[in-house]
RNA sequence: GGGGGUGUGCCCGAGUGGCCAAAGGGAACGGGCUGUAAACCCGUCGGCUCAGCCUACGGAGGUUCGAAUCCUCCCGCCCCCA
């Protein structure tokens, strides 16, 4: 019953049975996910549609990775009220090389074709992009939620942003795609795709849109809003991040994330092993226990973690705090002071509440400046 | 082409001559509490050589003892009519 796994946990696959028909072909699909290169990562919850990618190429089909390099320079308006800052071609490059390291902690890279969607939209000439634009019309665009409000709140809406459901729709003529994944934001993009699709001849996509995961703030997980876990932090910091979910938010998480049910009882010990799931997939196993460890000692319990950087006991005395925090954690000097001021700096243990200290106190001391920030001097 | 509006601290958003480093909210940070980096409570939240000083309310000038607030020009953004 390999279609179940397919669908798993989908919101839509549209139109219906057409999944089943495309199935029936006996040949591998082309399943494809694009996603824009705006930020260079890509976090957990942009990983559910590559887990349906994934569930995709284990049953042998192909998995068609578009880097919208080419998009991006546009700028996709999905869920957003502004329009997204255009990026210069190093960024685009960077984020791009970035993106694809982090998809492969959930695709099968033998089964992943990777295409830069530059590639065929900047062959396109102004009249091709015309005869383009003649498959839709703007009654039809206006119909995407996101436009339809901003243009009934009068908010901007430029021309380019019209464009990007067409150029994503032109992706899909380009790979020939037979089934194109991506969140419900983006249901309207991948339909729009079935009518061009159908304009120039080809038989349309199957669309499966899965749902947006919410963050610890309750909203939506966006890079640009910070609420975001990337594949490939820091395990500590992936930990930690996991760790931020309110517990009404778990057993979603284990559902679309895990795709797992959310283990019985403690729900402290269902998002440790969350927690440790996540880091699990992205790191390793051994990587995971390591930032579980660390949870526990300095968040858990209060202590310094095992590995503190150690740093030279600084040339001046007596030694001037606020500097000395604001050269090693990048913050002002006036945030160090309130630090400090605060009860959040900490020597040996021992709450700090001078401003500075005989460079004598500091030899090989521990220097903790709120929770999470450590530091280990040289000796004298 | 014509008319109207708008530009404030990380974000949203008050403020129309002094009491403004600038209300309020969010984010963030610190402390407390806790099974959690959740929730909740309290506090902080421009910079600095920090009981004082400096820089700030799109930019440049100007009026004034004094301007985010008034005037001039410039730049950006938005809407309506054509």
């Amino acid at each position: 019953m390999p279609i179940a796994e397919l669908t798993r946990n989908a919101v839509d696959v549209l139109p219906a049975g057409a999944l089943e028909q495309k199935l029936a072909l006996g040949r591998p699909l082309r399943v494809k996910l694009g996603i824009d290169v705006t930020s260079p990562d890509i976090h957990v919850g942009r990983g559910i549609p590559l887990q349906r990618m994934r569930a995709f190429q284990d049953e042998g089909h192909t998995g068609v990775l578009i880097v919208g390099d080419y998009t991006t320079r546009i700028g996709d308006p999905s869920g957003r009220s502004a329009e997204r800052p255009i990026l210069s071609d190093a960024e685009i490059d960077e984020n791009a090389q970035r993106y694809l390291e982090q998809a492969m902690v959930i695709l099968d890279p033998a089964r992943t074709e990777v295409r830069y969607n530059g590639e065929w939209l900047s062959r396109l000439s102004y009249a091709d992009v015309v005869r383009l634009a003649r498959t839709i019309t703007v009654a039809r665009i206006l119909e995407r939620d996101d436009f339809a409000k901003r243009y009934a709140a009068k908010e901007p809406i430029s021309v380019s942003e019209l464009l990007y459901p067409l150029m994503q729709a032109y992706d899909s003529v380009a790979v020939e795609a037979d089934v194109e994944l991506g969140g419900t934001d983006q249901l309207y993009n991948l339909l729009a795709g079935r009518e061009v699709m159908e304009h120039y001849g080809l038989e349309p996509q199957v669309v499966l849109t899965t749902p947006l995961l919410l963050s610890w703030d309750g909203e939506k997980m966006s890079s640009s809003i910070g609420n975001n876990i990337p594949l490939l932090a820091p395990p500590e910091e992936m930990f930690g991040r996991t760790m931020r979910i309110p517990d009404p938010l778990l057993e979603e998480w284990w559902r679309l994330v895990a795709e797992q049910p959310v283990p019985e009882g403690d729900p402290l010990e269902a998002k440790l092993a969350l927690a440790r799931w996540i880091v699990a997939r992205s790191h390793g196993e051994e990587a995971a226990r390591r930032a579980e460890e660390h949870f526990t000692r300095v968040v858990r319990e209060g202590q310094a973690p095992v590995e503190v950087p150690e740093v030279e006991l600084p040339a001046d005395d007596p030694v001037h705090l606020p500097k000395l925090l604001h050269n090693h954690f990048s913050i002002s000097t006036s945030e160090g002071r309130r630090l400090i001021a605060q009860g959040g700096v900490r020597l040996n243990g021992e709450v700090v509440e001078e401003i500075d200290l005989p460079r004598a106190r500091l030899a090989g001391g521990l220097l903790q400046a709120g929770k999470r920030r450590f530091l280990r001097f040289a000796p004298a």
